[in-house]
DNA sequence: TTGTATGCGTTATCAA
DNA sequence: TTGATAACGCATACAA
């Protein structure tokens, strides 16, 4: 129980050692060009015996650098983000930087909130967001005025920074193509209300244009509401009722809609593949343990951590080579819930 | 494209304003006491035309307060660990404070190179930790040097810190009991390598003394190694072997073994619950999806997160009270994986 | 009601 | 090979 230990300053260090700060400074930076071996050697022991680790706030202050990057996603208990999160962290701790994390609930108040106060006092050095897509005024006018900034699966309308994604177009329209080829007949598209997410919008366009429906009149398109499983019973009731004598299948847009069309489907005591197949977005542990496995699109969420971290550290580091999208390979998991017999 | 425009300073505000710059700190820290409304609005007017934000490094370098809380997980992909930071973020952010995120992958050196370096330079006023339980040394040290330190889920082997964990031991008894009521009459304790993780060894003891089992001589513990599978379901084997002619379950000690243990089930094509129940930790949403339902102990980790944020900045705040574990319920799902008929 | 001067712990410039 | 000193941006004790 001591008192209360001040911790050493390179002041004390300094003292201790019978040298100047400056020395001390010199020493704790690698600059070891002119310093004799016996200076070395004795501030070397006065850091390890006072356990002397640098202030980093004036560090910060002096360098403007707070190794520090900021990382905002959308909803950081689905699996998507925290693996997202776990790539981002690994790469950065590798080169020195730690990560705020911040969780905006798909709430783009929240988001606004948090960007203003990550960049607001310097506090991070760069920034990779995994955007609500609501507020591409307030990104661009960070990232004009010099913050690095990366994007994390959803782009902006406009690009502007790098954006690491997965290949949603293809890898919608190749699932399709699978589906045809089992030989489903119609393909529902179930989606959480798209806002402007730019995934979901994509994989609904590479939908769209699969099927070649015009954008109004798509007939199979139900927009759910995750949380409500009677609505979403009665939007599976639905497209069925559409269908009647065809084999038919839904696509569902995320892991979360997947989850919920397959809850659906097992509560109604539909048979997939064949009362109903089912397949899409994400691919998530469970995909394999529901009879008779269901399909499902594997993304490489790691992949995008640690390719947005090594590009922010990039822009970071100075890099000004012109923003571009990085589309990473996905992975269709073809199991029985799209094998028609 | 603005060529590099700095970043403004209360000086720049001070001199745009006409005032001293320990005015626009006044105003800045809302002391507005003995400030005229016309300073204060004239302030106002300039700090939003320059959209001033204060420099966090220089104010922490002055208050010695970081306004960061750093969270130390061992694996931020598991649901249990995103959750918990979700609910830590949630309040924290509340707060004023932002969160360092460090995952360590159940790795003590890591673990031990992100406590030293969050809190070696002063980076952050607080700590919550989802340890390993191979640091407890430097935890110590760390905690009686002055870093507010709250543990997560699982415990040291002293009581030291405030520790916020759900009630494993009587969680793991009413989930025995409720086994027994259904009418099974032997069940196996399924773990990972338990090593120096504490729930899992309360949970284990717990299991223990239901069954009057000797330390030594428990004959239905299992240790397996999630990743391998075909292990995994020679230990499924190795269990019935023993119990032919006898109902029998397991019981899973966290969500992986669980997931794994359901998984070799299915792939041997036994049926639940009938020649084998199965329960255990943790309630993630496949739980209710693999037929028949999957009975799960759903633990409060949001809750969790809440309570450990709260209890940090209560420590920060300066609260001295004696360091105590606080239980948060758990809830036992009741599904058909062990409703035997 | 407002301003002056000093210090927080570093790093960098210049001089010795 | 080393040291004195100024500066980073802000907050505060003390003065006015």
């Amino acid at each position: 129980m001591t008192p209360k230990p001040r911790k050493p300053t390179i002041d004390m260090v300094a003292s201790k050692s019978e040298v100047s700060k400056t020395t001390i400074s010199r020493f704790l930076n690698g600059k070891y060009e002119y310093m004799s071996e016996e200076t070395k050697k004795r501030i070397q022991h006065v850091v390890d015996e006072l356990n002397y680790r640098p202030n980093n706030f004036a560090r910060s202050l002096k360098s403007n650098k707070s190794g520090l990057i900021g990382v905002v996603v959308a909803d950081i208990t689905s699996p998507f983000s925290s693996i997202l999160v776990k790539g981002i962290g690994d790469f950065c701790n590798e080169r020195g930087y730690q990560i705020i994390t911040t969780n905006t609930d798909e709430d783009p108040s929240k988001e606004r909130e948090y960007l203003e106060s990550l960049v607001g006092g310097e506090m991070v050095e760069g920034l990779i967001v995994n955007t609500t897509g609501k507020n591409d005024d307030l990104l661009s006018q960070l990232g004009s005025q010099g913050t690095p900034i990366v994007l994390a699966d959803r782009a902006m309308e406009h690009l502007e920074f790098d954006t690491i994604t997965n290949n949603n177009y293809g890898m919608t329209r190749d699932t399709l193509n699978h589906m045809t080829e089992s030989g489903f007949e119609h393909v529902a598209f179930f989606t959480q209300a798209m806002g402007a997410n730019s995934s979901r919008r994509i994989r609904h366009e590479a939908y769209l244009d699969f099927y070649e429906y015009e954008p109004g009149d798509a007939p199979y398109v139900y927009e759910i509401d995750t949380n409500n499983s009677r609505a979403v019973i009665e939007s599976i009731q639905a497209f069925i009722g559409q269908t009647q004598g065809h084999t038919r299948a839904i696509f569902a847009v995320n892991g979360v809609v997947l989850l919920a069309v397959v809850r659906g489907i097992v509560e109604l005591g539909l048979k997939m593949p064949d009362d109903i197949g089912v397949c899409g977005y994400d691919d998530w542990e469970w995909a394999t343990l529901v009879p008779p496995g269901i399909s499902a699109i594997e993304q490489p969420s790691y992949q995008v951590g640690l390719e947005a971290a090594k590009r922010v550290i990039a822009r970071i580091n100075g890099s000004k080579a012109k923003a571009k999208v990085i589309e990473l390979p996905s992975k269709l998991h073809v199991r029985g819930s799209t094998t028609l017999k």
